[in-house]
DNA sequence: CATGTTGAATTTGTATACAAAGTGTGGTCA
DNA sequence: TGACCACACTTTGTATACAAATTCAACATG
C-alpha cells in the first residue's frame, strides 16, 4: 500500500527520481558513469531543477556519489560495500522484526499471510514468477517495517534495501532459493503469531544473511574477477 | 579532521543548510513551526533555490517534515521519538565500536587519547567547559566512526546523532554526568587497546543508553508535561 | 617528447520569473 | 446564525537565464 510506485502524474521531481533510480538499478547507467544534469533532464523530459533534487536524494541514499568538484557519478559498489550493506540491513531488519513481534495484531498477521500466499503461488510452478515474488517479498518486509512503527528505522532501511548489483541479479535466483526464502517467511509468521520477538529477530537476521550468501555465492567470485580486471 | 564546521565561504546551499539546522537545533524555530521558503531565504540571505535543497536535506535527516500539501515544518519529537532515536543510535554506535576495535591502530588510539585528554581538561574544574566537552566528545565518537570504515554506517548515524531536544538540553548536564561519560570513554580506550570488539560494543551501547536516561531523567517528565499541554 | 598554459566548451550553482496548487477570509444566501 | 462559495493571497513547483567553476584539448615551450 502507501505511495509505492511512482504514478505517471507525480511531480517532475519524483519522476526524475524514479527514472534515474530505475536506470541505475537496471544497470543502464553503469557504476562510475558520470551523471550530467542536462543529459538526465532531457532523458526525463524535465528541466534541470527537478533533476538536481532527484540527484541530491539519490546521493543521500548512496546510489550516486559526488566528486570534490560537485560532479555526480553512479556509485560503485565493491564486494565489501555489498557485504557491509547486507550486514547493516540484517541488523536493521531483525530489529524491525523484534519490534513488530512485540506489537503484532491478528490483522497484520493476516496481511502478512496474504503476502506469504502470494509468494507461495509465485514459486509453486517449475518456472517461478520472479517478478511476483519480488513484489510480494517487498510487501512482506514493508509490512513488518510498518509494524515496527519507527520512522527512523524505516528511513535507515530505505537507504539499505536498494542495492543496484543485488537488484539486477535478483532475477537469477533459482526456484530452490526462492522456496527456501519462502519457508523462512513462514517461520517468521510463526514467531509473530507467538509474539516471540527474539525468535523473529533471529530468523530475520538469518534470512537476510542467507540472502547475502546466496548473492555472494552466485555472483561474488564473478564480480570479484571483474572488479580485479577493472582495478588492474 | 574532515569537513566538520561549515566555513563562511561555503556554497549558498550549505550556508542555508547550516543556518536552518542551527535555528532548529537551537530551538529558535520551534517544533511544529512552519518553514516558508521565502522567509528562510531572506533569513539566510540567499534565494529560494538553495533553501529548497537545504530543506530536502533536513527532511531526509528527519529534522523537518512535510505536510501532504508539501509545506514544511520543524519536526516534533515526542518522548518516544527521542527514545527510539537513542536506541537506534546505541545499536549503530556499538556496531561502529565493535568494528573499530577490530581495525584499531596505535595512531587512532593516540588520537582518541587526545580527545579523551581534552574531555578530562574540560571537566576537571568545578565549572566544566561544556562547549569544549561537546566538541571533544563529538571528535571522539567521529574518530571511532571513521575507524569503523563503513560509509553506510556513517550515513545512518548522521541522521541519528543530531536531536534538537537533546542538543538544546546538553548544556545542562552536571559535572558528575560529564565525568561519568569521560570514564566510559577511558574504558572504551581500554577495549580498543586490547582489540576486544565485544567489550567495546557493550561499553558503547551502555554509554549511549546511559546518556538517554540522563536526558530522560533530567528533562523527560518536564518535556512530557509540556507535550501533554500542547497536545491537550 | 614531456610539460605547462591558455582558452573554449562543458558543467554546476544561484537567482528569478512564471505557473499551479492550496489557504484563508469575507460575504452572500438559506 | 450557519454553511457555502468566490476571490485574493500565499506557498510551492518548474523552467530558464546567467554567473562561476571546472575540464579538456590544442598549443607553445623547454
Amino acid at each position: 500500500m502507501s505511495n509505492a510506485h511512482a504514478s505517471v502524474s507525480a511531480s517532475a521531481s519524483d519522476r526524475a527520481y524514479a527514472v534515474i533510480r530505475g536506470l541505475i538499478l537496471a544497470g543502464e547507467l553503469a557504476p562510475g558513469a558520470p551523471l550530467g544534469e542536462v543529459a538526465l533532464a532531457q532523458r526525463c523530459g524535465v528541466s534541470r531543477t527537478p533533476v538536481r533534487e532527484a540527484l541530491r536524494r539519490l546521493e543521500s541514499e548512496l546510489l550516486v556519489v559526488r566528486s570534490e568538484s560537485q560532479r555526480t557519478f553512479v556509485a560503485q559498489w565493491s564486494l565489501d560495500d555489498v557485504a557491509d550493506a547486507f550486514e547493516l540491513r540484517a541488523i536493521a531488519e531483525s530489529l524491525a522484526a523484534r519490534r513488530a513481534a512485540q506489537s503484532m495484531t491478528p490483522e497484520i498477521i493476516e496481511n502478512l499471510q496474504k503476502y506469504c500466499d502470494a509468494i507461495e503461488d509465485a514459486t509453486a510452478s517449475e518456472k517461478p514468477d520472479v517478478e511476483a515474488f519480488l513484489e510480494a517479498n517487498r510487501g512482506f518486509h514493508m509490512l513488518i517495517l510498518d509494524a515496527a512503527a519507527s520512522p527512523r528505522l524505516a528511513a535507515v532501511l530505505a537507504t539499505l534495501v536498494e542495492q543496484p548489483v543485488v537488484w539486477r541479479t535478483a532475477q537469477t535466483y533459482s526456484r530452490d532459493e526462492l522456496r527456501r526464502s519462502h519457508r523462512e517467511h513462514c517461520e517468521l509468521l510463526g514467531a509473530f503469531a507467538r509474539a516471540d520477538g527474539a525468535w523473529a529477530s533471529d530468523i530475520m537476521s538469518a534470512h537476510i544473511r542467507r540472502a547475502y550468501h546466496a548473492y555472494a555465492d552466485a555472483h561474488g567470485s564473478a564480480v570479484d574477477t571483474e572488479a580485479q580486471k577493472k582495478v588492474g
